[in-house]
DNA sequence: GTAGCATGGTAAG
DNA sequence: TTACCCTGCTACG
């Protein structure tokens, strides 16, 4: 479930496990094992994430780049009894002394796209290439807006572009695409400014949601039934909803695939855009 | 049981 | 544009 929400979550709960602590680092099944022996019995000084990447800062300057991909994870216990064996191809494991006593917290990497050494200066290099994430305090949306507002792409696609804005994936894409009724096809440059920065600040606020509930959560209580209300079942306005009813207005929610990634939208409550032109 | 798909990105062609 | 990485869930038989 790996958008920039999950990152950044994860990225406080490796560091509320192992920050500051010497750390057994491990690659079970050997494709990180160089590494990982290099790193093995050293401080980890930290987590941070930046769109859908994270990196472990160990002492005194390596970091450890990891990127989930589609299907990834990065499974954190703390405080267990004793480390278990480990299960399907763990990539890297972490293990660090727990709070209490003989207790010890351990994490699990598996089914990753990234999981590399870096240097400091390739760190920058990438997140030099990277739009600014709505979770982070410093993130300037007007850096996106320059990107979108100069684009004759379609907005769908730039939202998923991470040098556009770092973190965003197919849910929130087409979930805020509905929250704002726009058609996902309109260029960037139909849109207009104010547009944009409700979509911003709608983004900032459901990431952060995100990052506290572990889960994405876009649909207003309102538009829930009383069944969802109560069970608090993963929903969407019209992710993964095609053909079902729109929520709102009841029509079908459309699909179609855009550069490869399947695009969700409701025709009726996203309408066509038409140019001032045209109108 | 198992085929097919998925919240992603890169590199090859 | 396609193959791939190689996990976990769901739908289907």
């Amino acid at each position: 479930m790996p958008e920039g929400h999950t990152l950044h979550r994860l990225a406080s709960a490796l560091d509320g496990a192992f920050a500051g602590r010497a750390l057994r680092v491990s690659s079970p099944q050997g494709r990180f094992a160089e590494s990982a022996a290099l790193l093995d019995g050293r401080v980890l000084e930290g987590a941070e994430s930046w769109g859908k990447h994270l990196w472990l800062r160990f002492e005194p300057e390596d970091l450890v780049h990891v990127h989930l991909g589609l299907y990834g994870r990065f499974d954190v216990t703390r405080d267990a009894a004793s480390v278990p064996a480990p299960v399907g191809q763990v990539r890297l494991r972490l293990v660090g002394s727990g709070s209490g006593g003989d207790r010890a917290s351990y994490a699990d990497l598996r089914g990753a796209t990234a999981c590399e050494l870096q240097t400091p200066e390739q760190r920058t290099a990438l997140v030099a290439r990277l739009g600014p994430d709505p979770l982070r305090e410093d993130a300037d949306p007007d850096l996106a807006w320059h990107r979108i507002s100069r684009s004759r792409a379609p907005i769908a696609g730039l939202l998923m572009d991470q040098s556009v804005v770092a973190g965003i994936g197919n849910v929130y894409r087409a979930e805020l695409l509905y929250r704002h009724r726009v058609d996902p096809l309109r260029a960037g440059t139909t849109l207009r400014r104010g547009r944009w920065t409700a979509m911003w600040e709608d983004l900032v606020e459901l990431m952060h949601d995100g990052v506290r509930d572990g889960v994405i959560r876009t649909v207003r209580p309102e538009h829930l039934t009383d069944a969802e209300r109560l069970d608090g079942a993963r929903v969407s306005y019209v992710y993964r909803r095609t053909g079902e009813p729109c929520r709102v207005c009841g029509s079908r929610v459309r699909a179609r695939d855009l550069q490869g990634r399947n695009l969700y939208w409701c025709v009726r409550c996203q309408p066509r855009f038409r140019s001032r032109a045209l109108q």
